[in-house]
Formats: C-alpha cells, structure tokens, sequence
DNA sequence: TAGATTGTTAATCGATTAACAATC
DNA sequence: TAGATTGTTAATCGATTAACAATC
C-alpha cells in the first residue's frame, strides 16, 4: 500500500487549525463549514478541504465539520494523542522559560529531567525538576525511555551534544541553537532558529520604509 | 518602476545563507561557488544562484562569488546595515533569554527597554536594563525611536498590548504569545510560535514509528 | 425534497530544477 | 585562449485555487 506522503506545507498548516478548532471549541461551537474557517483563519475554503481530506473525510455534505470532532482528530494526527516524554539540556534562562510554558505540558509532553554543564547549578530545581550533571544524561534517557531532548545550549557544544543525544537512543531533538543538526534519518529535529526569525522581521521594516519613499516621490 | 516583489520563500531562505557564509568567512574562506555551497548546505546550486539573482547580480562568471561580499550584500538585503531600537513586553524567562541573546544584540539589535505588568519587577534590572511598568511604555516608545517590541506575554493579554503597540508607532512585533495579530499594513509582524513547531516535532516521531511498524510487516 | 456543503477532479499558478549561452 | 561558473531562459514539478458532481 503506497502511503501517501503528505507535504511539508500541509503538516506546516496544522497546528494552526488544530488552535482555531481549539478556540472554536472552547467557545461552545458545534459546527463549522470550511466556508466560516476560511473566513475565519484568512485561507482559502479550497485549501481546507484539500488538507484535511489529505487524512480522510472529517466532514460531512450539507452540514460541514464537527468542531470536536475535527479537533480531536488533527490532535491526533499531530501525535498528541499520547503522552511524550522530555528533558531540557541547558537550564538558563530559555531552558526555564521552555520548561515552564503550560501549554505544552497541558498537551501531553511530559517534562522529566533537566541538565546542565554548570556545576553551580546542580541540585537547583526548575518547575521542581533537579538540575542534573551533563554526564548522567545518557543513563537518564535510557532509564526514562525518553523522547524528546529540548537543546537550549549556545551552538559551538549544540552538534557534540545532538551526536551525544543519538548514540542513546533519543526519538526528536527540539533545537534552539543556532547551527543545522546532522543527525540519520530515525531522528526528528525541529529547529528554532530565532535569529533567523528576527531577521525576517528588519527585512520586513526595511522593505517597508523602502516603499514609503517610492511611494511618496 | 515595477519593483518585482521577493517571494517569501527567498527571504525564508537568506538568514541562513547569512549564517552559512558568516561561518565560510570566519574559516577565512574568500570564495565559493554555487555548486560548493551546495553541497554544504544541501541545496540545489539552481536555487542558490536563482535566489541571489533576485537581489542582482552578487557573483562573477567563471570565479563564483566572494564570501565577505556576498555576506555584506545578505545582511544589507535583510536589514542589518544598521541598528534597531527594541523593547522587551513581558520580563518572564523568555523575556530574559532573548534580551541576552548577543547573536541578536551584536548585529545591530539594541536592547533599550523592558517593561512588565508585574509590580513586583519594577526596577529590577535584566542586561543592565531597568524593568518599567508598562504604563510607561508608549511614551517610552516615543521617546526613544522604538522600531521592535519583543512581545513575550501570554495570549490573553498580547491582542491588546499588540494595539497599544501600533497605537503608538511601533514598527515591528515579535510575537511569542500564541495568537495571530491582526495589525495594519505598516506593522511587521513576525511570529514564534513555539507550539506549532513541537507538534511538528511529535508529528514527526509518530509518523516515523508508524513507518517502522509498517515496514517490519 | 431542496439546500448546503463536502470530497475530489481539473485548471492555474508559482516555485524549483535543468540547461545553456554569456562572460569572466 | 580554454575552462569555469554565473545569470537567465525554458522545462518541470508541486502546491493552490476553482469548479462541480456526490451526498448528507
């Protein structure tokens, strides 16, 4: 059976419709055409359709799509529907901010250990995990059956510690430092490069202003 | 003059040729062609030289394209040619890992103020910057040129700060608060939404298993 | 049943890749 | 000059949008 891959773009699409239909649900509403989404979340009505039914039809004609149910089942999709486990390595200021975001621990991922290479540290707690010593990290994933590693660390130790993280058997690698990771195919990594991000963002002003000019000559 | 207009798929794509001759430079490397940056940054040599071409003409037939000039032009291109003001809403962990983020704040990003709802943080200091109730925040933008807020509060409270923010002439949002910002034409808006991207994450494990599961059939 | 709205096929649009003439 | 490699046009591929038959 050729499993159809879905793309990039779709799987990108959502987490976005899986927090609308959140909102939507908490708001009491039943039902919702791809019509009032697309209204809604400013895309195409077309465009919804053909990504859910990437899935399976979730929808029914003549009446549209139960909120709910659509919720649950993206939720799933996305693999929140079971718990996973995660450890922070890297417990400044990002590592806490990281461990403490509700959202995400309301949704499943469960916050197990932390660790860092400063000494000074170990012992402390954050959101009342101890801060464990970087060499105790293989065994702690490996007792833990651990999942996901959260790599809040600066880049130059980022790649020694993602090999690191590999040879012990991690699934997925949430990466915030700034280099691109080169890990087999078995492993997951998403990358949060910030600065990336940021830079976008004076494009953004720069390209505006430049506009402006234009435009007022 | 028509201006053609930069798909967003190419801007997408320029911080991280940014970052990828920023590290050829520091290695003291002079030159490169298409095809060598390809192969080092896993992308088609077609593509690296269609997306330089977009900003005119960066390289030199039969030589390739000088590392130092081509990283100058980049930065120019996203808008780090010169600095910009920001201020930080939200003084949490998150507030506090991105305003040492030096990355940010040796490429022209100048840290000027924090604000905070909590009275209890005013006056404590994060980067030798004093954190200010956020009564003071739009005369603070006003007096002191603000380009960028960082908004790093949570969702409930960011739709309206983002339209005290526009209200007062700020240029650019960085939003780390979950929600879309509905904001005027003239106000960037970038947006980290970090929940989006660890779903990927656990959207990636599941469909790695279910792969396995299939293949050892 | 008639109306609404999906699921899905077909058309369009845009982005990526390939090819090669221009030129250093 | 010959070789290398860009800049750019053309071909391909994939993603988005439009259209409509199926069906609740």
């Amino acid at each position: 059976m050729a499993e159809k891959e879905i793309s990039q773009a779709v799987i990108g699409r959502l987490p976005r419709y899986f927090r609308y239909l959140g909102e939507l649900k908490e708001q009491g509403i039943e039902r919702i055409s791809s019509q009032d989404l697309s209204d809604l979340m400013k895309v195409t009505a077309s465009q919804i359709r053909q990504d859910f039914n990437n899935f399976g039809g979730f929808g029914q004609q003549g009446y549209g799509y139960n909120v709910e149910y659509l919720y649950d089942e993206i939720g799933k999709i996305l693999g929140l529907g079971r718990e996973h486990t995660l450890i922070i390595i890297g417990a400044g200021h990002l590592g806490q901010a990281l461990s403490g975001y509700n959202n995400f621990f309301n949704r499943g991922f469960i916050f197990k250990g932390a660790f860092d290479l400063n000494p000074e540290l170990y012992g402390k707690k954050i959101r009342n995990i101890e801060i464990r010593p970087i060499e105790e990290m293989e065994q702690f994933v490996r007792d833990n059956k651990i999942e996901i590693a959260v790599l809040a660390i600066p880049k130059d130790q980022a790649v020694k510690m993602a090999e690191r993280l590999v040879n012990c058997g991690i699934k997925a690698i949430w990466n915030f430092a700034h280099v691109d990771l080169d890990v087999p195919e078995n492993v997951q990594v998403e990358n949060v490069h910030l600065s990336d991000s940021l830079m976008k963002l004076s494009y953004g002003i720069d390209r505006y202003e430049k506009s402006q000019v234009k435009t007022r000559k």
